[in-house]
DNA sequence: TCATTCAATATATCTAAACATATTTACAAG
DNA sequence: CTTGTAAATATGTTTAGATATATTGAATGA
């Protein structure tokens, strides 16, 4: 009855996991079904109910099961599916394919907030902010364009930062953790400037990725990320 | 002390997680640094070790805090973000923009498998498969244009079904149920053919999205979406 | 008919306690 | 100095039981 998997046993909630995932895929239980409520998959698996709990909870989680109070837990009917990306710092993922790393500033101005950062993500138009420009290298050939604005009212000790010399990104994760952020895909062909700095053509199709994060004193820092022609980003799931 | 949440308190693990992440983010406790054990902090917070514990385990899951056992938990010193995408179904998805959902196959070809299949995901080139091209509409404007592999012999039942008049999509959804997938976001040029389909310009670019699923009998099916110009994957984290 | 109230019920969450397990640390033996 | 062993310790997991909360559905009344 009960399975061996390779490499020692599987905590309970895991086997229960595992053995209603096996009742989904083979349509025992069928999609839009109620499954039996918690306290009977105790009785039935031997089980405390909190462990039948954490289980279901993470089946839930994955978008397989859907459960409500009182009206039980119910196999989602058409479950939709999910995909982790991870967002590496730079420099460690151009190290990673073994190439040697470099960086450089183009722009660095202090001034007010661009139009966009103000009216697409409601920052006052008088914060103190600082716009960047530059671009990141392995092996010296272009990996990515970054265009990056700064909040410099939402951390303490950036204002006397040299962003001309720091790496802007590293810094910030390294002292300014955030508590909110998002992030957006989109393809965009590439400007003339772009194409120049990317090493590319103009018009190249380029992955871009958009980026803001907070706290609790607002935006911390808004980036567009443009990679080299070609690139992608890759997940499992 | 304790804030005020709008719309109502949260359970007592989210508020443990909420003002860890906050320690972390102030620095109050710093990068690589090792927090007070979990029954220290129960005490603090005046919960159940079991409670602290769920806190902390969400925050290891987003990559926040490293913990092992005997060693303590610490706070992660380079923190990967994570950004976890939902590849909703098509119709769902124009559906909930309030948009008419259409679709139409272009093109159904039964045969083997295409070259890049057989290189690229190690399927054998005698292997019984599908090949469609379909576009997605919402409101009769183009959405997606799909190109989809389907291996007939991974699913019992597909032999006999019409492909011209059945979404491949759903019905894989409902009925194919994956062990692994993998997912590639991209951005590609438009040619001719998908300009055409997509109501673009050739050149454009579009975000498209490689997908394929596999079960115990190999790959199911490989998948290549090209979104229509404009199109981008959102998520928060 | 429709809205309101109220009891029943399934999940959500928490608690306290126990045992399991991995890992560090210290110490002893070779 | 290395290896082996044992104790200590922090997290991992489960249990049994309790309370909280949302939702259903039936009963009630305007």
């Amino acid at each position: 009855m009960t399975e061996y998997l390779p490499g020692g046993t599987s905590p309970k909630a895991q086997l229960i996991a595992d053995e209603v995932r096996r009742r989904i895929a083979t349509q025992q239980w069928q999609q839009g079904q109620r499954i039996p409520d918690e306290a009977d998959l105790a009785v039935e698996f031997g089980a405390a109910r909190a462990t039948v709990n954490k289980a279901l909870q993470v089946l839930a989680d994955e978008g397989l099961l859907e459960r409500k109070r009182r009206a039980g837990t119910r196999v989602v009917v058409n479950p939709a599916r999910k995909a982790t990306f991870t967002i590496p710092i730079i420099r460690e993922q151009i190290e990673k394919l073994g190439q040697s790393y470099s960086y450089r500033v183009f722009t660095v101005r202090r001034g007010p907030p661009g139009n966009r950062i103000v009216t697409d993500l409601g920052v006052p138009a008088s914060a103190p902010f600082v716009h960047l420009q530059a671009v990141h290298y392995g092996d010296g050939q272009p990996f990515q364009f970054e265009d990056r604005w700064i909040n410099l009212a939402a951390v303490a000790g950036m204002e006397n930062l040299d962003f001309k010399h720091i790496n802007a990104n590293e810094w910030l994760v390294r002292n300014a953790q955030y508590l909110r952020a998002d992030i957006e895909f989109s393809a965009e062909n590439a400007t003339a400037r772009e194409a120049q700095l990317l090493g590319a053509t103009a018009g190249m199709a380029l992955l871009v990725l958009s980026r803001n994060t907070w706290n609790d004193k607002g935006l911390i820092t808004s980036v567009r990320i443009a990679c080299r022609p070609g690139f992608s980003m890759k997940a499992l799931d």
